[in-house]
DNA sequence: CAAGAGATCATCT
DNA sequence: GATGATCTCTTGA
């Protein structure tokens, strides 16, 4: 049990954050493994918590769909260095995207947050997604991190700090869906890889 | 409800 | 100068 912290306070309320070591194994395996934990952030405007219903995994240099295969520069920077570090870009001119690195440093590879079901925090995500749907707050990688308000003020952090984090809640393991990636046709053979996790069943993940 | 366009900018060629 | 790990709105059936 060395992925995750027995923190005194978090340990009475049943909840574990996860540890460098859980997210240094293998990518697909955190992908995989990082379904029905849950994203906690702290901010100013209160703390937002949702329940991960669908990640990707994104395994290095080979993988045409990661960035990482475009070679080491100042964007990519932070896939290259130590587990369990948020690595956080802005794409299509509006959108954030949530990127939790894996494996252990020099083996740049990340897993994509792609939608969590809004747990805490659901007014200020409400309010900051400028939407009355619950079930419309945060299933989709760029809707998220505008509930979350995570922006490129988060790229770099430490996800075993305090700030931003990911807990194990001590639940059954769930029941998983495996489906190849969004958004990456571009990819060769590697957009075929069944690298999207699913819960299986929610109604939050961004789509079936 | 499905399909398509438009928005807008950091990053890399 | 092109493009993207997206979202929202509009259109039309």
């Amino acid at each position: 049990m060395e992925f995750v912290e027995r923190d005194p306070l978090a340990a009475s309320l049943g909840s574990l954050k996860l540890q460098r070591p859980f997210y240094e194994q293998t990518t697909v395996a955190v992908a995989r493994q990082l379904i029905g934990k849950y994203l906690v952030c702290h901010h100013p405007e209160g703390t937002t918590t949702g329940r991960i219903v669908e990640t990707e995994a994104y395994v290095g240099p080979d993988d045409r769909a990661c960035h990482a295969s475009r070679g080491r520069t100042q964007r990519t920077e932070v896939m290259f260095g130590p587990a369990g570090h948020a690595y956080v870009y802005f794409i299509y001119g509006f959108h954030y995207m949530l990127n939790i690195v894996t494996e252990p440093a020099g083996r740049p590879a990340a897993v994509l947050i792609r939608a969590v079901q809004p747990v805490a925090g659901i007014p200020l995500m409400l309010r900051r997604r400028r939407s009355d749907r619950v079930r419309n707050l945060a299933n989709g990688p760029g809707k998220l991190c505008e509930a979350f308000k995570i922006n490129r003020a988060f790229n770099g952090i430490d996800m075993c700090g305090d700030l931003l984090y990911v807990e194990d809640r001590g639940e059954p393991a769930p029941k998983i869906l495996a489906r190849p990636r969004i958004g990456v046709d571009y990819a060769g053979r590697w957009r075929h890889k069944p690298w999207r996790f699913l819960l299986r069943g929610s109604e939050f993940v961004s789509r079936m």
